[in-house]
DNA sequence: TATTGTTATACTCTATAACTATA
DNA sequence: TATAGTTATAGAGTATAACAATA
């Protein structure tokens, strides 16, 4: 990173042995990176059986554990714009694993409960993503997981920036 | 997540508080991930001003570290694969911060090496990120960021998957 | 025949503007 | 006027196939 030298003494271009990111991994946030990518892989493979998304899950899982709750609701806990919700929605309601019902005192929401076969699948693709967690953060000891599940949360709640969740 | 309850006694679709992740929060992945949503913003944000994307600057800083490696080699340090390589290295070599420089030994291959404008670059942006990283990880004490290093170090090179990297 | 860099292409994820129907 | 959901669209990021030049 700091290199001022102005003729490095090592231009030979035939034997590079091997590339050095040293300077990256002295950051933090290239190792969550880089962690975060390899956990993202495994997840998609454990919830593509199911023919579910990180996303889709996170939704189904959402509106199971808040049965009656709206589309901006849900738009907000997902923290992503409204109109990326709708396709996942419209993917979820076609696979009958939830169902869009008109809020009467406001005619305008949607009431986004899951079916029986939504809260089955949920239940199944719950119990492959702690399958999945056991099996990416094994080597990692329970006080450890719970430093860095400490640590992630105070990241969020910097006081800095914007407060961004509760 | 576990609502096996074929009625839930809350359909009140008034009054609805404020959504529950309690699930999600339990997974450690969803944990890193919502951590690393709000860690890349803020480095977006740090790299903004000096015309840096996050693979830019990854980009530049590996090529500033090891000059002279070829395109592939960069493509594998950083992950991805070739032909996304490719408009990076136009974008930088465009700005005049790398060169791509034929190498005599192998025609096919471009050896790339950081100009002294990417060098100056990289120093001013990777303070930047330096700065960043301190503002970012605050509220972390120097124990838990190696704890944290350490484990996402440890979630990489798992015993049960593909090796990843070195 | 295999490899380096390249082009073209496509798919996902994300972000914004503008529309509709309701409030 | 403002809000919930929607449509259309555009931008990143990423993945594969196929090509030209070279090994």
């Amino acid at each position: 990173m700091s290199k001022s030298d102005p003729n490095p003494p090592r231009p030979a271009p035939d034997d590079i042995p091997h590339v050095s990111d040293a300077s990256l991994r002295r950051l933090i946030g290239y190792q969550i990176k880089r962690a975060f990518n390899v956990i993202q892989a495994d997840l998609a493979e454990t919830l593509a059986p199911h023919e579910l998304r990180m996303v889709t899950y996170t939704a189904l899982v959402l509106i199971v554990d808040n049965p009656g709750l709206r589309q901006f609701q849900l738009a907000a806990a997902m923290d992503i714009e409204r109109p990326n919700l709708v396709v996942i929605v419209d993917e979820l309601e076609r696979r009958d694993l939830i169902e869009r019902t008109r809020v009467p005192t406001d005619r305008r929401a949607y009431s986004l409960r899951a079916t029986v076969q939504g809260r089955r699948l949920c239940l199944k693709a719950s119990a492959a993503v702690a399958a999945h967690e056991e099996r990416v953060f094994a080597s990692l000891s329970p006080e450890t997981r719970a430093v860095v599940a400490e640590a992630m949360g105070a990241i969020r709640r910097r006081p800095g920036q914007n407060s961004e969740d509760e």
